[in-house]
DNA sequence: ATGTAC
């Protein structure tokens, strides 16, 4: 929905330019604005939040009790549930506010980048198959459970220990994967008694699925290397096979988020208290509330790196089956990365509660919670594209400390909502246009495929490109697609 | 994103 003109002519004048790619909104602009709001973007995007209420939601964030400094929205904004997609913000603790939609409803929606050795060119002809093994071995799409039901106890194990549970008690993935998850990919304040006996039961058989809606497995080949040296203690070369992988938490982080609202708007209604908008339901760290959520979502994240690190270990049955056990077919996790969480980190001497919904961490080199080999170069943060169009690989560089709570953008974001994509976009068309260009698909519906189309998404170039301007995150190379899975 | 509006 388009915000009033009359909302746009008094919100104008009081936005003004800090940087080539940073932009800030007066808090004069509403009188119950705690902090400005600020916004990564260029002209053209930042014309484009114009256009749904993305830019008012980062208003209403900016009311949140606790919130410290400035709400900042990445390039790739636009509107989501109470949040923006696309949004950060760091409360302060102990009583600063924790809010579930300013996480969003995929707890840990993330994306996880593999390499192989190989050159795309030496295993062409392979490709279209190892998709068609890797649709056969992963559920995928809405609803889709997978045929592997964990039992209470696993479960419980997975949601309190994350990965090194599925690496260590299930034997899937090796040690060193763990070294290349953010956190290790195990968050230690997860409770499992904050997780609802229905979220249990909703994701006791969806370990090892992908999803649906903007979830996908995509084999892609390195096109352009834009910083070698990052690239290279990267382990990314011209040419090379990779493998990205994009999902989350399922319906058990979905209903966490649900439970978790509700509790939360529940206790708001309780002491008489009104919020500028009631999906921005949310209660201060410190109480029952938020330590509960914050529990949950804890679990809930651990669940999603295990989802990706179970998908990994498919991925590296696909490829051993069909290439052999060479090691150069063996794919690696380069890094696995989050942008949908809170995490508690340290700005200015005060620890804070950041929220990342639709934005991803950056770290600058030399941060200590790094792997040894990218502390020259910083964290690794992906980009992915719409279906169809490039992804990138950036590090996260120091300035992104100060510009935004060392947080980058998270993809192309969304320009049109989904059912309008589904209106204007063809499926079938599309999945010829695709096949047209090489790009083997694997996705059972064609109204799924349309409503991912990449008409449906800003240009991801465009959005790269704003962030290395502005200094968060560094582009180190662009890879295109050669086969994608999707639900 | 999501057993796609309790």
């Amino acid at each position: 929905m388009e915000p009033t003109a009359e909302v746009l002519t008094r919100l104008e004048p009081l936005l003004r330019q800090l940087g080539p790619a940073l932009y800030e909104l007066d808090p004069r602009f509403r009188s119950d604005m705690r902090v400005p709001a600020r916004i990564v973007a260029d002209e053209v995007l930042l014309r484009q939040m114009f256009r749904d209420r993305s830019l008012l939601q980062l208003v209403n964030v900016t009311t949140l009790p606790g919130i410290q400094g400035f709400a900042i929205g990445m390039p790739d904004m636009h509107e989501g549930y109470g949040f923006p997609v696309g949004g950060v913000a760091g409360t302060l603790l102990p009583d600063g506010v924790i809010s579930p939609g300013g996480i969003g409803f995929d707890i840990n929606c993330g994306v996880r980048l593999l390499s192989t050795g190989l050159l795309h060119e030496d295993v062409k002809e392979a490709v279209p198959a190892l998709a068609h093994d890797l649709a056969r071995s992963i559920p995928t799409g809405f609803g889709r459970h997978g045929r592997w039901v964990l039992s209470p106890e696993q479960l419980e194990r997975v949601l309190a220990e994350g990965v090194p549970y599925v690496v260590h008690g299930l034997g899937l993935g090796a040690g060193e994967d763990l070294s290349y998850i953010e956190a290790g990919g195990h968050l230690a304040g997860a409770d499992v008694a904050q997780v609802s006996v229905r979220a249990r039961e909703r994701g006791s058989d969806q370990l090892g699925t992908l999803g649906g809606g903007n979830h996908f497995i995509e084999m892609q080949r390195v096109e352009r290397i834009y910083d070698a040296g990052a690239a290279e203690a990267l382990g990314l070369f011209e040419g090379q096979l990779t493998i990205l992988i994009h999902t989350g938490s399922r319906g058990l982080g979905h209903q966490v988020c649900t439970d978790w609202v509700r509790e939360m708007d529940r206790a708001l209604a309780r002491e008489g208290l009104r919020l500028v908008d009631r999906q921005l339901a949310c209660a201060p760290f410190s109480s029952a509330e938020g330590q509960g959520y914050y529990a949950a979502m804890c679990a809930a994240a651990n669940f999603a790196w295990a989802n990706r690190q179970v998908l990994t270990h498919r991925v590296r049955e696909v490829f051993s089956r069909r290439l052999g056990p060479r090691p150069e077919a063996w794919p690696h996790v380069v890094y696995d990365v989050a942008h949908n969480i809170a995490k508690l980190e340290t700005y200015g001497g005060r620890r804070l509660c950041v929220h990342r919904k639709g934005a991803t961490r950056a770290f600058g080199p030399g941060h200590p919670e790094l792997p040894e080999a990218y502390q020259p170069v910083g964290q690794p943060v992906f980009i992915p594209g719409s279906m169809g169009t490039a992804s990138f690989v950036m590090v996260g560089r120091s300035e992104s400390q100060a510009v935004s709570f060392s947080s980058a953008c998270h993809g192309a974001g969304r320009q049109l909502s989904r059912a309008a994509a589904k209106q204007q976009v063809a499926g079938a068309e599309l999945r010829k246009a695709l096949s047209a260009q090489g790009i083997s698909v694997e996705c059972p519906s064609n109204a799924e495929l349309a409503e991912e189309a990449p008409t449906a998404y800003k240009d991801v170039d465009r959005v790269v490109d704003t962030v290395d301007t502005a200094g968060i995150a560094g582009k180190v190379a662009r890879l295109v697609p050669l086969a994608v899975l999707k639900g």
